[in-house]
DNA sequence: TCGACTGTTGAGACGGCATCTCAAAAAGCC
DNA sequence: GGCTTTTTGAGATGCCGTCTCAACAGTCGA
């Protein structure tokens, strides 16, 4: 398959060298995953990259798509999301670099923001606390603006309860 | 049992109260739950939960427990939080107000921090994008300081993916 | 090119956590 | 107390994700 080959993202390739690096090895199970991937926009979730790839013609184990999934977050192409404490979502990195969610809790739709301010406040918390951050996950659940417009026109208003 | 009734605390009250107002009965499996989770501090999972009313003599069944933690999230009086996408901790919301956790991946020790300068900026964020905010959870997670001292000494420090 | 070595896969069992089912028990109401 | 409706308990069920292990397939050296 040469063509194929030819139109490989860079992505594929830094998956690619991620693998080498840790001499593990190139599967055409990982490649399919990786290329379908970075083909979605957005959010997808773990069932849904099963799905994509069977239509794709490359089905292969949910066992595998979890196990290859692990792997793209730990080569830092993916991140791994959970919103609402429910089944998790993965999306690839892109360029703009990171973002958090807000998720309306009727229909579902994600929204994306960057805040620098956010991140800085919270490197100097760690650093107030001597705690040594890896990740951070801030959501905030809601409802998005059709919702809450069609919600209830004189409703009382939700207690904003951060927790 | 009258004197048991005597000490009854507030936050019982508050339940009662919105347990009648919801056309809900007061069941003693209601106000056993109310008053376990008040005389706890801190965070406690639902088994937890379920052991520690057993222990009191107050037997009841997990379904009942999970049932009931959610209405007492629904009166407002227990938060229910998600760290790290695993079981769910339970705490009751204490005077001082809203707070976020750091929590470490090694040895699971949760550390509080407040900042209003961020929930300050989540509001305007979610003015900004007219979402209708009901709750925020913010999670840190990454190593306590004594995991961090303990870990590697000389370790290729953690990126900060944001996710 | 051809094994041999070893990492990877697939199918399904398994696990943790939470929710559901439905008959029996209890609360509220008169 | 008797009646109606909600709540409870025990266990089944469900969801999401991980594990098991035999079969398979990259990789690499001969
Ligand atoms: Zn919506
Ligand atoms: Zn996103
Ligand atoms: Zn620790
Ligand atoms: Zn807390």
């Amino acid at each position: 398959m040469p063509s194929q080959q030819s139109i490989r993202p860079r992505e594929e390739e830094q998956f690619l060298r991620f693998l080498r690096g840790r001499g593990l090895r190139v599967t055409a199970a990982r490649r399919a995953l990786c290329r379908e991937i970075f083909a979605q926009h957005g959010h997808i979730d773990a069932d849904q990259v099963h799905a994509a790839l069977a239509g794709a013609g490359h089905a292969v184990s949910r066992a595998t798509v979890y196990r290859n999934l692990d792997l793209l977050v730990e080569a830092g192409l993916v991140h791994k999301v959970r919103l609402g404490g429910h089944r998790a979502v993965f999306e690839h990195v892109h360029a703009g670099g990171d973002h958090d969610h807000m998720a309306c809790r009727r229909c579902g739709r994600i929204v994306e923001f960057v805040s620098p301010a956010i991140g800085a406040l919270l490197t100097e918390i760690c650093r107030a606390h001597a705690f040594d951050p890896g990740e951070s996950r801030l959501q905030i659940l809601g409802l998005c603006r059709a919702c809450a417009a069609s919600a209830r026109p004189a409703a009382l208003p939700l207690e904003a309860a951060r927790a």
